[in-house]
RNA sequence: AGGCCAGUAGCUCAAUUGGUAGAGCGGCGGUCUCCAAAACCGCAGGUUGGGGGUUCGAGACCCUCCUGGCCUG
């Protein structure tokens, strides 16, 4: 949809993928193929490496930079992808808290003992009862996170909250496409489709390489996306080629359930069907040319 | 044909000497302010293969039938 748009439109295409910024996963991110980035260049694809990080302040950031550029370029920017705190991210702001530190989470569990705390847990409840409290105990990615900004700012995370309004994208007006496909059964047999295609086009291999390139990148946050997951399991021998299918089809399944819980809490935007293709687009047409201005000003297309 | 073992939630399996069923996975719903394709939370599912019997009480014991597996012939 992106690209047909891209033909009939000046726009810039800019990536919201939380995998698709990796070099190497591509079979499993579904990334556009290079031929298709050649006539059609995406930004925010293949800017880290697998052994790196990337957050949504990372893409934030990178994502206005990308937008101004695009627009002193003469082209709308339009941005595609599911990564749906990337897109709450730059349409409603983040509260200026520091960003994600990897190095600083590895030792939490080290440093909490030093402080004298049996657990990472225990340390934030003497620190920040507040966040404690809010954060599921066996939450640990948002208690670490919680820990990490006490420990970078020395000041709890309530605190950040108060005065610092979250800042939307300034300056900017977006037209949201919301596209989906509505059917469970319709949507299950597509993502077993897509899983299949995705190994035989060979997802296992390309894992492989990966290790072989970017060593290390098997312990790192990346390959924890779905179906690199499912396939280091598979090559650790945990499963069979089989149920390496069948992991990864449920996998992506509750995945998309997620995405559709995300976006039914926000019903901002157009909803449209994935169904019926040619529907689609001139009603996607109308859409886009409706808000098109004539001397393209300040608009975004966003499709998640 | 005979013998043995098994049949409990959609799937894999639990359930002290008989005290009227639980878990994981899956499913469904939800949370989400810097790892988000992540990290979590909640809920719904079972006349325990069918029938009969013993017992105050049976998933468990007895009889019988059905289904699956193994062994013998």
């Amino acid at each position: 949809m992106a690209l047909r748009l891209a033909q009939r439109f000046p726009l810039r295409l800019i990536s919201v993928d939380s995998a698709q910024v990796f070099r190497g996963m591509d079979i499993g991110t579904a990334k556009p193929s290079a031929r298709v980035l050649r006539t059609f260049p995406h930004d925010l694809i293949d800017i880290r490496n697998p052994t790196e990080t990337y957050s949504a302040g990372d893409f934030r950031r990178d994502a206005l930079e990308s937008m101004t550029a695009a627009l002193q370029a003469g082209r709308i920017p339009l941005l595609v992808g599911g990564t749906l705190l990337y897109f709450q991210a730059l349409l409603k702001g983040l509260s200026g808290l520091p960003s994600a530190d990897q190095a600083l989470r590895r030792g939490l569990d080290a440093r909490a003992h030093e402080a004298g705390f049996a657990t990472p847990r225990e340390w934030l409840e003497a620190i920040d009862p507040e966040a404690a409290a809010r954060i599921d105990p066996a939450d640990r990615q948002r208690l670490e996170r919680a820990l990490e900004v006490y420990l970078l700012t020395g000041r709890p995370l309530a605190e950040h909250w108060h005065g610092a309004s979250t800042e939307p994208a300034p300056g900017w007006r977006f037209l949201t496409l919301i596209v989906v496909e509505p059917d469970r059964a319709r949507l299950a047999r597509r993502i077993a489709d897509r899983v299949d295609r995705m190994l035989e086009a060979g997802l296992v291999a390309e894992v492989q390489n990966i290790l072989e390139q970017f060593p290390g990148a098997g312990d790192a946050p990346p390959l924890r996306a779905v179906g690199y997951r499912q396939v280091l399991q598979y090559l650790n021998a945990e499963m069979g080629r089989a149920e390496l299918a069948q992991r990864i089809t449920t996998a992506t399944r509750q995945f998309a359930k997620r995405q559709m819980t995300w976006l039914r809490g926000e019903p901002t935007g157009h909803w449209l069907s994935s169904g019926q293709i040619d529907k689609l687009e001139s009603r996607v047409e109308t859409l886009v040319r409706d808000v098109m201005p004539r001397n393209l000003g300040d608009r975004v297309i966003q499709v998640r």
